[in-house]
DNA sequence: ATTTAGACCTGTCAGC
DNA sequence: TGCTGACAGGTCTAAA
């Protein structure tokens, strides 16, 4: 379930490896994956186009292409990107719209080098495929089904992004923000926090250790925090978002880098699924939610 | 305007 | 062993 570290370290890892290569070809195996335009419009539009830049925004990886054009890349639970090296055979004959490739678990691919290698349990789930002039291959791995990926003009990036909040690692996240978006939310301080319209890319993992590290109980009303108490959160919001990024991102299950590796944050989280654990605080275990103590 | 329930999906796991 | 059902998880839409 990548979270804005995973997303950043992601577009990191795109941003060294695929600036400069034109799309020759894109299979799509899964169709609903392309959320807009429809998806003879998506083909039509970004064959042939040049990366340009790659961006983050939230959760959100932004492909700048040739012919002011972007594409957006939403992974939501389980999607993730791997890159492929020149010279994989892929059976591209299923597309969408063939049986086959809508309803068993994605295209066969025929890895005639590699075979018996890490990357055959993400292959199985390729959702979409862009192939590269220069014979690299970006793909677009789901088993899920829920990630999305947009094709859009420059000229509408806000129509496309829109409902995302501020970005919680540049200044626009002011503590003036959050005190005034907690102010009007009666729900639990948590679920809060996963409101992206409130601050963009926070998930359940950055979310709970935010609120650890600020010593508030995720069912917290919202607009019953302190002032005081606003500001560690939103200390402990950079703070561990920060952290993570540094670690390269937390992998529980689904997340992989763009090489198909985990990332190793998850020797640093504090809280989140540590029910049982020693705490880090104090001397106790951590307990279930409704006892979340210290 | 905010809040909640349901939908989207499928691998995993507990319980039988 | 094999089956069933609950569950996870982010976001959108419809309904409250």
């Amino acid at each position: 379930m990548p979270e804005l570290p995973e997303v950043e370290y992601t577009a990191r890892q795109l941003r060294a490896t695929i600036i400069g290569a034109i799309i020759s070809k894109t299979h799509v195996f899964w169709e609903r994956t392309i959320g807009h335009p429809d998806l003879a419009d998506f083909l039509l539009e970004i064959s042939e186009r040049r990366i340009e830049d790659v961006r983050r925004r939230g959760k959100f990886v932004l492909l700048d292409l040739s012919g002011n054009l972007f594409l957006s890349i939403h992974r939501r639970m389980t999607g993730n990107f791997l890159l492929l090296p020149p010279g994989w055979r892929i059976d591209t004959s299923l597309r969408a719209g063939d049986p086959a490739a809508w309803n068993t678990r994605g295209p066969t691919f025929l890895l005639e080098t590699l075979t018996g290698n890490s990357y055959s349990h993400e292959l199985q789930y390729c959702r979409v495929c862009f192939d590269f002039t220069d014979g690299r291959r970006l793909l677009f791995t789901d088993p899920r089904k829920f990630g999305r990926i947009e094709l859009w003009s420059r000229d509408r990036e806000a129509e496309a992004l829109k409902g995302l909040g501020p970005e919680p690692l540049s200044p626009e996240f002011t503590v003036e923000h959050m005190a005034e978006a907690l102010s009007r939310r009666r729900t639990g301080i948590k679920q809060t926090l996963l409101d992206q319209t409130v601050v963009a890319g926070m998930g359940n993992i950055y979310a709970d250790e935010a609120l650890f590290y600020a010593h508030i109980h995720p069912l917290r009303r919202s607009d019953s925090l302190k002032a005081d108490e606003i500001q560690f959160l939103h200390a402990g919001i950079i703070s561990v978002l920060t952290l993570a990024i540094e670690h390269g991102g937390t992998s529980f299950n689904d997340y992989r880098d763009l090489w198909g590796e985990t990332g190793d944050n998850y020797n640093h989280v504090r809280v989140y699924k540590q029910e049982g654990r020693p705490c880090h605080r104090c001397e106790l275990t951590i307990p279930p939610l409704s006892l979340f103590g210290c």
